[in-house]
DNA sequence: CTGAAAGCGCTTACAG
DNA sequence: CTGAAAGCGCTTACAG
């Protein structure tokens, strides 16, 4: 007789179902699914079949148990704006049985505090998102702590052994040549703040696409990615003579104060003036017009970031190849952007 | 001698560890956590003295794999404002330890496969945000499986036996009552989409707190929550005589159609009429003026949703008593609301 | 009030 | 190419 079980199983199907119903043993299947060691051609169809008979999929807790794979990750985020922050936890959350363990301290000296306690609960590698990626004192705890992490968009790819980001320079260059395309000649450009590499980035893609064109450089203002700062620096460019047929705003934030400016100043957009921003941020469809942008593809590189740390933390060497990954974005063209006036 | 360890540790100090330093067993240490079971008030001081010094972190992965404790849970979204997603996902994930699958089919059939596969891989309860947690074939699915959920802002809480949800109707009425003490007695009210519980409430709010000051409630025109219905509705009200002293729109990117609306006709805000919103969704701070809104305790409902899922699986009653969490929400002022014209 | 044993589901050595 | 054993860190029965 079978005495009754002394606890109960937590899962339907685990992988002891999986290795008698293929005849075989939970370690073929291990192996199988794996792919780390070798498994013969047949045994490997039968677990196959066997696994999606039974709808197996396996529990991440007990991997991560066993193995110290299914890592457990960390998220430092500060003050980000909250649709890149979901698109970051998105992208990240979709690799299957991650644990992510988020943390968002308000000062640095909090966040090292927290990144302590997270390293002591087990947690083996870091995801860093801009800003945070660029503290050299946060950086130099990891590297003492022996511990992995990836940088989203850092300001200095160098100082990382894995980063992604997007390539801001290209982006803007592709912009503005689609400007020019459609017959503006004198676009302006509304800088973002220079503390950060994208800024600079991206002024110098404007410049080098009105460079190739055989174009005078519109006026250049200076913002500080806010709405407000690109209000009074708007009315500015749209006051100079000749009058800009199209601008180029560092962010949407920027374009949406240079649309507003646009309209106290009584012009169509984009009808009189064409505006266009980047980032492709919550704003820039709200507006109406809604606002001709460039979009970063987060989610993918958040993927791809939890992706890198995976294999990092699973090749457990101490200095891993580095890797530096480049995301392409994309134009949104919505309403806003149009053909220069003189070529209606 | 001791022979090398057969497997190397994932986690430097375990229950073991803080166990001997104390003088006790696992068992004890296991107990003075969890508080399940009676411990000596001494032995309980010796144990939390060597968690301190030993700075000792219990891992989830073991939790969950001994226990069924540490639950895997499950957050469904469809489509929602990133900024309530990111709110809701930092609020959710400030449970330590917890292990968040997302799921984000665009259709409902979708979003039952991902269900039905969450499950299957072992995970215990789900999150359902607004909208996902009014589909009835879902909660039918969750119903069957034997799966616990959390609701969070229903339209119909009696559905649910676990919610947590906003006070909708009393923040109008809060909202009104502070411009009705403003001096203004001819306010205007944008109402939202009535397919959503949220936008009656709002008005029932706005009509009751109108009536509470002896005052004929101002034109009610119609939006459908977005900035580009807004702005049509906003001119009629604006063009309404006598004209509206302020403009109540029942979210912020309503509001912020007004703030559109109102710059094309002339008019300052506050100056000349104020305009408030609801939400506080980035747009509100965006903007300039900067628009007063109502602020949701996203993340603190979150949390309290994971915490009440945490409790009902843990308790592993088939039927729980239901428990209805309502959170109030906050008056955010900001630069759009000011005392109305008559008063200055 | 406290503990020794068994087990959650998986993977890593170690053998064949 | 395949498997029996041990173990990851914790908790749940079962005893005392």
């Amino acid at each position: 007789m079978t005495g009754r079980p002394r606890r109960r199983a937590i899962q339907e199907v685990t992988i002891a179902h999986v290795a008698k119903r293929a005849g075989v043993s939970g370690m073929t299947v291990s192996r199988t699914l794996s792919g780390r060691a070798p498994v013969g051609a047949a045994t490997r169809e039968r677990v196959l079949r066997a696994i999606r008979e039974l709808r197996y999929q396996p529990n991440p807790a007990a991997r991560h148990l066993a193995g110290g794979r299914a890592p457990r990750f960390g998220l430092l985020y500060v003050n980000p704006s909250p649709a890149y922050l979901s698109e970051l936890l998105v992208g990240a959350l979709t690799q299957e049985g991650l644990q992510l363990a988020l943390a968002g301290a308000a000062d640095a000296t909090g966040r090292r505090r927290e990144v302590r306690a997270m390293i002591r609960s087990g947690v083996h590698a870091f995801l860093l998102p801009p800003s945070v990626c660029d503290d050299p004192k946060l950086l130099a705890l990891l590297r003492e702590s022996g511990v992995r992490w990836v940088a989203v968009s850092p300001a200095e790819p160098a100082d990382h052994a894995l980063c992604v980001y997007v390539n801001d320079y290209e982006a803007a260059r592709t912009m503005t040549a689609r400007l020019v395309a459609l017959g503006h000649h004198r676009i302006g450009f509304i800088v973002g703040d220079l503390a950060y590499r994208a800024a600079i980035d991206r002024r110098e893609g404007y410049l080098r696409a009105m460079a190739d064109a055989g174009l005078a450089p519109g006026p250049l203002v200076r913002g500080r990615f806010s709405f407000r700062s690109s209000v009074a620096a708007s009315e500015r460019l749209l006051d100079a003579r000749p009058r800009c047929t199209a601008i180029f705003a560092s962010n949407d934030d920027m374009a949406a104060g240079a649309l507003a400016a646009a309209h106290r100043r009584g012009l169509r957009v984009p009808g009189d003036v064409s505006i266009v921003g980047f980032d492709d941020s919550p704003i820039a469809a709200t507006m109406s017009p809604a606002i001709t942008t460039v979009r970063q593809p987060i989610a993918a590189m958040a993927r791809a970031a939890v992706e890198l740390l995976a294999q990092a933390v699973e090749a457990r060497e101490r200095e891993a190849a580095p890797v530096h990954q480049r995301f392409d974005c994309a134009l949104v063209e919505r309403e806003s952007s149009g053909p220069a006036a003189s070529q209606r």
